[in-house]
RNA sequence: GAGAUAUUAGCUCAGUUGGUUAGAGCGUCGGAUUGUGGUUCCGAAGGUCGUGGGUUCGACCCCCAUAUAUCUCCCCA
């Protein structure tokens, strides 16, 4: 048969995984200077946990898991009518009730809702782990993904928002991409706009129209919001805030004026400002781009009460590279009540394919073994194996070609695989117990002794 | 969930308006070179033309279905 994967997964190989690696070291170095701590969550959660969490588009691309012992006689009759509820697009827990991890919020709050009384908050964490979406693949969009989550909940300050902005621009520094721009809203004054425009009860629908801004301009938001049903009055009520410009002062004092009206809306200034105040305080003088107020931010995910956040680049033509915000009431779903949470999330497949594109992985990242010895056969054969051994007590990264087969394709492998140094224990270098190096880059080669080989590799 | 384009050797791609044995470069393998790689030279292997049906005297080419990739809508990281 012919080998395949499903759908929009991937494999990763040597280098890919050393690549990845880089980014998730940098990235948890990082967390863990700002004081985060590690979670783990298992790939499935029951399906009851997930549903109803990420919207009705969410829902469908949940991937579900087929129970076990569907096939039982006994159950036959229950298992049939449950089959009947799932063809009317209803899940039901004779069929199916688990499923595979959409993202790591929902498993997070799960997991704090169950350890409440083991956990001391403000409880700070971070994760990185798959999650699977049945969504239709495209560039830049896999079925299976790496999601990358920093969290604190049980705190309402904002430095936290503040924090983790820090975190985002940190990153992105270290991982020297070019090109990132933050752009930063309040759900608040999303909130406070559906009410300046005279309907308050339509935010969700007006703040998806006003989301693709960029991509379709006001022309075909304005369209969105007609379809939409927004009154023509409430769209010029639209207009003239988002046309607001200027330095985020300027443009947060313009909005406290035409929005003077609304409560919310003066909250999310409020806190915009004072989220902008803490960065600064915290922020370093060397990190690229700033951080724009864009009333026209919306991000999808429907649990987002406070401060959100989204970071692109310009430097590739890529959807976001991570995204965020802040959520009051996250844990309240599994009756946890009055606990705030605030988080960040980095697309690292996405990362990754910018930096590939960018050739920004440093080049060192490919090395596997510092030597290889080869593999003469015979007593020679043990007396590698000898010099081997050494090298590796030394912390020296070596291994010996295991087949004694022609010299000329042992080479050919150390060459393929980019190993710089080769030794050569041959009859003449064994019987003055010494060994030959051969540096592949300059074609140099010397015979010294073992202790002269294990100084120069070392250094 | 809807629409569009593509799929020929391990990889990147030619090709045939439907007509015997389907091509190149790179890579792989063998040899020149069994104590010397990266260069060079010589040679070889490798394809049911994504898969399954159909039309036809005859299909890699036309039609239908299906899988995968890419793009648009939707949604999202």
């Amino acid at each position: 048969m012919k080998p395949s994967i499903p759908q929009g997964t991937r494999d990763f190989s040597p280098a890919e995984v050393r690549k990845r690696q880089y980014i998730f070291n940098t990235l948890k170095t990082i967390f863990e200077t700002y004081g985060f701590q590690p979670l783990e969550t298992p790939s499935m959660e029951n399906l009851s946990t997930l549903m109803g969490k990420y919207g009705d588009e969410g829902d469908r691309l949940i991937f579900k898991i087929l129970n076990n012992g569907l096939d039982n006689p006994d159950k036959e009759e229950k298992i049939r009518a449950g089959f009947e509820k799932v063809l009317e697009g209803k899940n039901h827990t004779d069929i199916t009730e688990r499923a595979l991890r959409y993202d790591l919020t929902i498993p997070f709050a799960r997991y704090v809702v169950m350890h409440q009384n083991e956990l001391a908050f403000p409880f700070r964490r971070y994760q990185m782990q798959p999650v699977w979406r049945a969504d239709r693949p495209q560039r830049g969009r896999y079925r299976e993904f790496w999601q990358c989550d920093c969290d604190v909940v049980g705190s309402n300050s904002l430095i936290n928002e503040a924090e983790l902005l820090c975190i985002y621009q940190s990153a992105f520094h270290q991982l020297k991409i070019p090109g990132i721009a933050i752009r930063i809203n309040s759900r608040k004054l999303l909130a406070g706009l559906a009410e300046v425009a005279g309907m308050p009860d339509r935010m969700m629908e007006i703040t998806i129209a006003l989301d693709k801004l960029d991509k379709i301009g006001w022309e075909g938001v304005t369209k969105e919001l007609v379809q939409r049903g927004i009154s023509e009055q409430g769209i010029r009520a639209i207009e003239e805030i988002i046309s607001i410009s200027g330095t985020n002062e300027e443009k947060l004092t313009a909005l406290e004026q035409r929005m003077a009206g609304s409560e919310i809306a003066l909250q999310g200034v409020a806190e915009l400002r004072e989220s902008l105040a803490y960065y600064a305080t915290l922020a370093a003088a060397a990190w690229q781009g700033n951080i724009a107020v864009d009333i026209s931010l919306a991000r999808g995910l429907n649990y987002y009460t406070g401060v959100i956040v989204e970071v692109t680049t310009d430097a590739v033509k890529m959807g976001s590279v991570g995204g965020g915000g802040r959520y009051d009431d996250l844990t309240g779903l599994f009756g946890l009540k009055g606990l705030s949470g605030v988080g960040i999330s980095f697309g690292i497949d996405r990362i990754y394919d910018v930096m590939e594109e960018l050739n920004l992985f440093p080049p060192q990242l490919e090395t596997g073994s510092k030597v290889m010895l080869l593999n003469f056969g015979g007593e020679n054969e043990q007396y590698g194996l000898t010099v081997l051994h050494n090298l590796r007590e030394q912390g020296i990264a070596a291994e010996m070609y295991p087949d004694a087969v022609k010299f000329d394709r042992q080479m050919k492998y150390a060459n393929k695989r980019n190993i710089p140094f080769v030794l050569l224990p041959g009859d003449e270098e064994r019987e003055k117990q010494r060994v030959s190096l051969k540096n592949f880059t300059t074609g140099e080669q010397k015979m010294l002794s073992v202790q002269e080989v294990i100084s120069l590799l070392k250094a």
